[in-house]
DNA sequence: TGCCCGATTAACT
DNA sequence: GTTAATCGGGCAA
């Protein structure tokens, strides 16, 4: 049986929170995947959001480890974090690609595209695809509707710059599962 | 109150 | 390769 994963599991510098985050599994309602692609944020460095101080839509960053941060993006989307480090550090890791192992029919309802690697390739994908939204803000993790388990196995754990953002943009605190075909975007091969 | 722009995506050329 | 969609947070005034 896999273990599920603590608090304490979160409660660890985000860096190392990030890489031990690859190849576990998310499910939400039952439905979702391995994660195999996400970003690390701090508040010290700023891309975050918590940079520049606790707002009322970034306060569950400056809570305790192991509950779900959720925001709006782009006026469109939802992306979903996972808080970490100890209470203040309002550090947090933005889960941004899935292997869908979980629910496939429900998420292919759901996103409606043709290719199943597109289901959850992508932050605004995953949380349409596990239908995550603004009601799932400050949520634990270590509760129903969310499951999260620890991998099982060794993986390959790659990492490179942050996407999508202009600030602090040559900070390698992107992590991906090497040669996983379900990434957002590839990452760069280093020669 | 008004303005700018973003941790994105899909649909274009 | 480019761009529209869409809207709330954050800050200047």
């Amino acid at each position: 049986m896999p273990r599920r994963l603590t608090r304490a599991f979160f409660s660890r510098s985000v860096h190392k929170v990030a890489p031990d985050l690859i190849g576990a599994t998310l499910l939400f309602d039952g439905v979702g995947g391995r994660i195999v692609e996400l970003e690390a944020y701090h508040h010290t460095e700023p891309a975050a959001h918590s940079f520049g101080g606790r707002t009322e839509r970034n306060a569950v960053m400056f809570g305790p480890a192991g509950y779900a941060y959720v925001y709006r993006s782009y006026g469109i989307h939802w992306c979903l974090n996972f808080v970490c480090e100890p209470e203040g550090s309002a550090a947090a890791v933005l889960i941004r690609a899935l292997e869908p192992t979980a629910g496939l029919p429900v998420m292919r309802r759901r996103r409606g595209v043709p290719d199943d690697r597109l289901l959850c390739a992508g932050p605004g994908r995953l949380c349409e695809a596990l239908r995550i939204t603004h009601g799932q803000n400050g949520l634990a993790l270590d509760k129903p509707p969310f499951e999260l388990f620890a991998r099982s196995g060794q993986v390959q754990v790659v990492e490179g710059p942050r996407i999508g953002i202009t600030k602090a943009a040559d900070l390698p605190w992107r992590y991906g599962l090497k040669g996983s075909r379900f990434l957002s975007k590839p990452f760069k091969s280093r020669a």
